[in-house]
DNA sequence: GCGCGGATAGCAACCGGTCTCTACCGTAGG
DNA sequence: CCTACGGTAGAGACCGGTTGCTATCCGCGC
């Protein structure tokens, strides 16, 4: 006898059949009191419902996983969770996913897009039953076939591939989509400014082969053109998606002697930056230099002035993205959802003359 | 025959079973390849690893974790990962839990104690080697023992519990605990009011039971008593960790009419509120009233003027969480680590005097 | 009194890897 | 030429729950 005969002999969580020989019954009763989906007399299922007790018994997750197909679980996979964008998204990604019955697994890539791949490989060994991930893709070629293989391969494996914020792989490709307007933001928000007078505005943060960006320099220019207008190239500022680049960015933009009576930040980030030295400067907001950003995380209420700013539902994102990778007959005319933006209006381009 | 003959018959991931068939090995070979601990021949493994290759394989993690004790995944418990500290701390987790090959399950419980208790629970079944409870804990017996009967649950499975900035459950209770030095950090930032000549300071956020809390107030009360002061309990404000709690609360001590020179705000958060609510009042700061914070989130730099507060190093506590949790040994004196916090001094405090 | 059907419980075969033990190969040493 | 041994590969028993099929016991109707 190889097998151990005391209940729990310390050093080892106890099994089905450890509960079985305690109460006296056959494991498959116990599964089945465990299951619930299967007649059971009352007696037996006190007794063992008593001995789990006794043992302080919980079922091995992955012994039952191993038989069913999935493990209920979700992977979020994001370039760094201490950005609040993405700390909201994921929020409301593990609100729906603890709502559905599933875990949340959270895994980060620092920007780094081969991580994305290990990290999507993995969640394929642990036949996750969604993997979800955010942020803006990278226009590549061969970052874009790596993604359209795993989206096949998740898909084979009765798993759903979900973009939140980034465009569609194709057609025909197996992923679910959860993006949100991200030009018509950009659109309304520099009709804004341009309704406001404002005839030059730079942009900051303009992240080349990043499709985020891409799209809200889109709406920027856009808006532009429905006046007969075009933005000034010279205005348009690469960067990146942090407060310390629109800090940076802003003292040399003023220091260049541009003009410019507005700026739109890429980001709400970049934006308080963008306000700080503005500030420091001695301009006034909104009086000298309108500032808007994108995005409206709380900081966009915090600032002073506080910042007029896109608002992206983010939350919605997330809980969206779980929603539509479990029940995706949800969604009946393709596999792409598109949330709305709107305009938040705050006291950073207010224009004198308005209340 | 029941079982299947196809390599991967599309709408199934293959097994071991699949790649040795293909590769015409057995089983056990196949997983001697992937394990690389075992000699293949030279030849033998190149056809495997061709058969993986077509069949598009990856292991199943729950298989494996069925054979082996662990799961090699480590569970962040958190109250909100949207709160800055929080995510900072969970980055920290994510990095080592990574760099230690192991993944991140993120659980939140939205401030309700049971919902711990039922994550702990799940993460019991999940096999996780170190569930990671963060945040201040409630100072309750029932909710005390259930914590301790966890942490013996925990421990007989192999797992750990690791408290991050919470009190040790108990001598001998198997928990690791990583704090960080609250009381400390509350006396030496009130001691830096009080040699600024501040005798009325304000304290903004507590909350009754909640243990960090009460290790913030100690540090408070033992700096004034240093100099044969006391704190007024009358300016001890009840409160949460909330940005729009220290506006609110401000704005109400400031209408009181009581009299004080300066604000210690529990939190970074209460404190942005603070600093816009003493703004808006038309008073200055630091000349007419300092503020001081707690925690130094990136917060406390971007508010103006900037902050002074407390750094707690949030991405090493996680970090030092699950180095601890997976090598116990490295603390050989009883399983307590205590980081050191220090004053970040900034505009917020600085006296007329001073450059 | 006998047979039938509903309600329960048990047996054993999975799920997909891993690991131990055994078997086989070729070759080098005696 | 035979044996011993290093090097490899295979067979099969696990890990812990789930589940289809079977077996048993019971009450009840004829």
């Amino acid at each position: 006898m190889v097998k151990r005969t005391q209940p729990a002999p310390n050093g080892d969580a106890s099994t089905v059949r450890d509960v079985a020989a305690r109460a006296g019954v056959s494991a498959s009763t116990v599964s089945r009191v465990l299951g619930g989906t299967y007649p059971v007399a009352t007696a037996t299922r006190a007794k063992v419902m008593k001995a789990m007790r006794e043992l302080d018994y919980v079922v091995n997750a992955h012994a039952r996983a191993l038989g069913g197909a999935t493990n209920k679980t979700v992977a979020f996979v994001v370039d760094d969770v201490t950005g609040p964008f993405y700390a909201h998204i994921a929020r409301g990604v593990e609100e729906q996913a603890s709502a559905e019955g599933r875990l949340c697994m959270l895994c980060t890539t620092h920007g780094d897009p081969r991580r994305i791949l290990a990290v999507v490989e993995t969640m394929r060994e642990q036949r996750a039953d969604a993997v979800i991930v955010v942020g803006g893709a990278l226009e590549d070629k061969a970052y874009h076939d790596r993604m359209t293989h795993f989206a096949h391969a998740l898909d084979r494996a009765g798993s759903r591939l979900v973009l939140v914020g980034r465009p569609p792989l194709g057609p025909g490709v197996p992923a679910t989509v959860v993006d949100y307007d991200n030009e018509g933001g950009a659109f309304a928000l520099t009709g804004h400014l341009l309704s406001g007078g404002h005839r030059r505005i730079a942009y900051l943060g303009r992240v080349p082969g990043l499709s985020t960006s891409a799209q809200r320099i889109a709406g920027f220019t856009r808006a532009h053109e429905l006046l007969g207008l075009a933005p000034d190239p010279d205005l348009i500022v690469d960067g990146v998606f942090s407060r310390s680049y629109g800090y940076q960015a802003t003292r040399e933009l003023l220091a260049s002697g541009k003009e410019f009576t507005a700026i739109f930040a890429a980001t709400d980030m970049i934006a308080s930056g963008v306000i700080q030295a503005v500030r420091e400067s001695g301009r006034r907001i909104p009086e000298d230099i309108a500032v808007a950003g994108y995005d409206d995380i709380p900081v966009a209420r915090d600032v002073y002035p506080t910042l007029t700013t896109v608002h992206v539902p983010q939350e919605e994102l997330g809980r969206a993205a779980v929603r539509l990778a479990l029940h995706r007959d949800e969604l009946p005319d393709g596999q792409h959802l598109v949330l709305g933006t709107h305009v938040v209006l705050r006291e950073s381009t207010r224009r004198a003359g308005s209340s």
